[in-house]
DNA sequence: GTCTATAAGAGGATAGAC
DNA sequence: GTCTATCCTCTTATAGAC
């Protein structure tokens, strides 16, 4: 009996939890980590900043945990990718790339401070964020290498390079300026920000 | 002799000036603009804080100057590259975003918040930086539309998508994360990234 | 667990003596 | 112009009543 009520009670929790992850995640998105403050998600979220705190011991948390969500996204995307052995490794490259650009366009991407930041800190002591960053790196580490063997990404580029390069399209500013420019659609966009990671601003 | 007297103070006070400016511009770059106190400011310039805004009104006003300074280099460099009238114009485009991302790399481009910012509205308002961003952006604008006549850069990208994406080198976080790496020379780096741009990942 | 109220501290900017 | 000592606001986080 008593085991049915906090049952419900835990459920009723944890939807709360996920109501608060969602509002900080599109925050995280829209205004970014520094700007982004816990009365701003309090608000959004219809609750006091103290009740915040009940479920989320920190601001940092919170970041954490909204990129969390995102890597397994990313993580769950790759293993869908790697179902079908008739794509090319550069094409895995390619979609995963422009899942993560597509998902800053559509305001879905937390950006985080990169460097010289208390939050750089707290993340690389975060396990659960660090473990998926470190599968990730493993799994695009290998379609990588595969597409250097095929030719389709020049073999003379150190693999962490490139990796970098793949990872800094999903926080590019030119997404930004072109979105609100507001005379590209979203795809002809992503079009052209894959067309030049791969082929380069020259024709092709 | 007492203009002379005058002339002479305001000829420490100019030095004053650029001194503060010194290490603005390099704190801006080291940590970037969110990060950056003014308190950091007056250590290293060693001055207390209240001397530091009898120069600089604001800390918005020394970003502003900071910015001012870097694009003047900027103009400076395209203009000496245009005496030069056998350089292709794609070639001008390569020479200016090396320079930037090298300016990045040595540690001395401010690095300022991009979007969602009061700086953002700061720096609008704010008529030299203003000034040199438009003569920047239509210096280069020729340049891009020389590119792609000579079909260097593909003639089907947007003049301005290109004209974002060599500003947007000069804050890839790729450069810091490579540099931190340290296995790379900061030449093969730059190398590495001018190719990824005007090439692209494939193999040329 | 929810709230109101508040602590604690950082950081931009200024007052006022010299 | 230079300093020390503050002011004031914002923001993270918590205390304590219900």
């Amino acid at each position: 009996m008593n085991s049915v009520k906090s049952r419900l009670k835990e459920q009723v929790n944890a939807l709360r939890s996920q109501a608060i992850m969602a509002s900080a995640h599109k925050l995280l998105a829209e205004k970014g980590y520094e700007a982004m403050t816990m009365d701003d998600v309090a608000e959004r979220v219809g609750m006091s900043k103290a009740s915040l705190y009940k479920f989320f011991p920190s601001k940092e948390e919170l970041a954490a945990q909204a990129m969390v969500v995102v890597l397994d996204e990313a993580l769950a995307l790759i293993d869908s990718l790697r179902d079908d052995p008739e794509v090319k490794a550069v094409d895995c490259l390619r979609r995963l790339t422009r899942w993560a650009m597509q998902t800053k366009l559509d305001g879905e991407m937390p950006s985080l401070p990169a460097q010289n930041s208390a939050l750089s800190e707290a993340l690389l002591a975060h396990e659960p964020y660090v473990d998926r960053l470190l599968a990730l790196s493993m799994k695009l580490g290998v379609w990588v290498s595969q597409a250097q063997t095929d030719h389709d990404v020049d073999p003379g580029l150190p693999a962490d390079f490139v990796l970098y390069q793949l990872y800094a399209r999903s926080c590019d500013p030119v997404l930004g300026v072109m979105k609100d420019d507001g005379r590209y659609s979203r795809d002809q966009i992503l079009d052209w920000m894959l067309q030049v990671q791969f082929t380069g601003l020259a024709p092709h």
